[in-house]
DNA sequence: GGAAAACATTTTAGGCTTAAAACAATTTGG
DNA sequence: CCAAATTGTTTTAAGCCTAAAATGTTTTCC
């Protein structure tokens, strides 16, 4: 029968009078929720990706990022685009260069800027994979209602607010 | 106005007589919301870790695994709750033990097997990080309210079922 | 104009991660 | 019993990833 001690600390958390220690156990657990789906999605996709078109996730990422942008993008827009460090793109870039599927070039304006595109067999290559890619997810997703995918995007769109406002509030 | 297309395709997709390549932006829309989520969140509590205590994610997840079974685990356990490689918990754990954090044993009863546990440093440091990381993820999700919370909980279940399924249909 | 700040990228050092092959121990089924 | 299959772990080779420092370029602003 915990119930005095429930009220105390609703008091104390609604009040703010006192800093108890509170609990959040139910966004603990929405966390690890949040993170298993998204491990298992993202391990089935790189399994796929590996076995039909033997690519690894990170380049089909960054050649998806390219293929929204006809005229191409620079480094910093793709690691801000892709949320990864820098130098993690200067690595990837190499490498698809050096397979044939990205141009690179020194801006003309700013000698700072390397700015990349997909090659054409990037782009081919790219287009083909991304195909088979859409099916996957919408396997992986199926057994959601459309109402379910709306109140799903709804909910993460909030959520995504949400971190990025906490963040903002310890990186300001 | 595209709605004689549109009816046909619907048709088509409903009576399964014609295969039509469906659209399914949405889904895909939903996954990379959902993956936006996750690498925000992730790379905030990343960051967080490592400022204030020094220490990676993947430590403190293999260390959170450990805190929850007091009689340790196998190594196979702790890859299949992370959701991560057999040899990956090799080098984690090699290095959680040589900082002094892990203890490992070969079990008595089957010496294929290696049970790990947290030391009592281990687990000391582990509590102190574990209180502090749960204000950080209360923080990341404030502006949900609890109901949002409950309703993701529902929906994110569904869709980790959903995706669990594909994943067998595909590796049965 | 020129020093200082800001910006874009690369380098560095170290750790993480995977898939596949190799190894070791146990279990299974004839 | 014992060969074959299975299970648990490690090794290997390659790539991914980060934070921080270094490098080169442009902008700011006195």
């Amino acid at each position: 029968m915990p119930a005095v001690s429930d009220c105390i600390n609703m008091l104390d958390s609604e009040t703010k009078a006192v800093e108890t220690p509170e609990d959040h156990a139910e966004e603990l657990r929405l966390w690890l929720r949040l993170l298993t789906c998204t491990t298992l999605i993202e391990g089935e996709v790189r399994g796929r990706l590996r076995q039909r078109f033997d690519v690894t996730l990170p380049r089909f990422d960054l050649m998806a990022q390219l293929d929204k942008a006809p005229d191409g993008m620079t480094l910093s827009d793709v690691s801000k685009r892709m949320m990864v460090s820098n130098g993690n793109v200067t690595g990837l870039v190499e490498r698809l260069v050096d397979s044939g599927h990205l141009d690179r070039r020194t801006s003309e304006t700013d000698r700072r800027v390397q700015v990349i595109r997909l090659t054409k067999l990037g782009r081919a290559e790219f287009r083909r994979m991304a195909a088979e890619h859409e099916t996957w997810i919408a396997d992986l997703f199926a057994d959601l209602s459309p109402k379910d995918v709306r109140e799903l995007m709804r909910l993460l769109a909030k959520t995504k607010a949400s971190a990025q406002k906490s963040a903002a509030r310890r990186r300001p």
